[in-house]
DNA sequence: CTGTTAGTCCGGCGGC
DNA sequence: TGCCGCCGGACTAACA
């Protein structure tokens, strides 16, 4: 499941090797992972022929590359979505959904077997709905110490007292990037368990949490990521974090640091994974 | 209007 | 071996 390290990692390495050469066609083998309304293969096609990506960043977990006349591709990886950078002669990948041929032999593919993820194409200067309902960046300078207190504890945090922690962080329009991985992981190392109702998280707390929350991005970043089942790295490689996972999805293993049995909850229709010594 | 919940998409996989 | 139910990001619809 791509979250922000995965796709942070996806991206940079995106940046390193797909920019700059000219798109000579593209493809969309998947129509239905194209979510704009009214566009086919063929639009999709016409789109890319010619162009060139100048850049690729993320937000959330979504990726977005620009062509060079300022035309932009949102991609979102979804459960089980790759992008796998491949030479002209590589024979085509199983489930592909998208795929990019560039001059000079390059190849970009796009997997995804269980099509849960989302491409949208947006003409220059085009409002992308999406990435406008997005929260904070739990890596950008805004994720400051008050951040997830002003979050959960002012006035507009109000509504959102009730919530478990859990089902909050995963909540993309308040922090963006986050998912049931990293969620697991800073709520262990900051000694909460994820079924504690946000609003009676002390100030402290969730100052910690925060913290927690950057230091496992971050290491999970450097690690290229936490390959659990699909996600790979554009070399096809698996990530590096998964030996690092504390808890997550470590259901009836030991914690590593009291040794008690990693217990799953259920929340919002999530596994949650916590240590019931180390997390109060 | 605001916020929450349920349904939907999909196919690999585990269990029987 | 085959079938059935489970799982899950984020959108949308339905609801309080």
């Amino acid at each position: 499941m791509p979250e922000l390290p995965e796709v942070e990692t996806v991206v940079r390495e995106l940046r390193a090797q797909v920019l700059n050469y000219r798109i000579t066609h593209a493809e969309l083998l998947r129509a239905d992972l194209l979510k704009n309304l009214g566009c086919d293969a063929t639009d999709f096609a016409a789109f890319f022929a010619g162009g060139t990506f100048i850049s690729v960043e993320r937000q959330g977990k979504y990726l977005l590359f620009t062509l060079d006349h300022g035309s932009r591709l949102l991609a979102h990886l979804g459960m089980t979505g790759k992008f796998i950078v491949a030479g002209e002669k590589d024979p085509p990948p199983k489930w592909l959904c998208s795929q990019y041929h560039f001059k000079g032999g390059l190849r970009l593919d796009h997997v995804d077997v269980r099509r849960f993820g989302r491409l949208e194409i947006h003409p220059k200067g085009a409002d992308i709905p999406v990435l406008k309902r997005l929260g904070i960046d739990p890596l950008s300078k805004a994720f400051n110490a008050k951040a997830l207190p002003t979050l959960v504890l002012s006035r507009a945090g109000n509504k959102r007292r009730t919530r478990a922690i859990h089902t909050l962080l995963l909540d993309q329009s308040l922090i963006a990037g986050v998912g049931n991985i990293y969620a697991a992981e800073a709520l262990f190392r900051a000694g909460i368990r994820p079924t504690r109702q946000a609003g009676k998280i002390t100030k402290a707390e969730l100052e910690r949490l925060a913290k927690s929350i950057q230091t496992v991005l971050k290491e999970a970043v450097k690690a290229g990521g936490t390959t659990i089942s699909d996600y790979r790295r554009v070399d096809d490689k698996p990530g590096g974090f998964r030996i690092r996972l504390r808890v997550y999805s470590r259901e009836g293993e030991l914690c590593r640091i009291c040794g008690k049995t990693v217990k799953r909850v259920v929340l919002g229709g999530r596994s949650a994974y916590y240590c019931p010594l180390c997390q109060k």
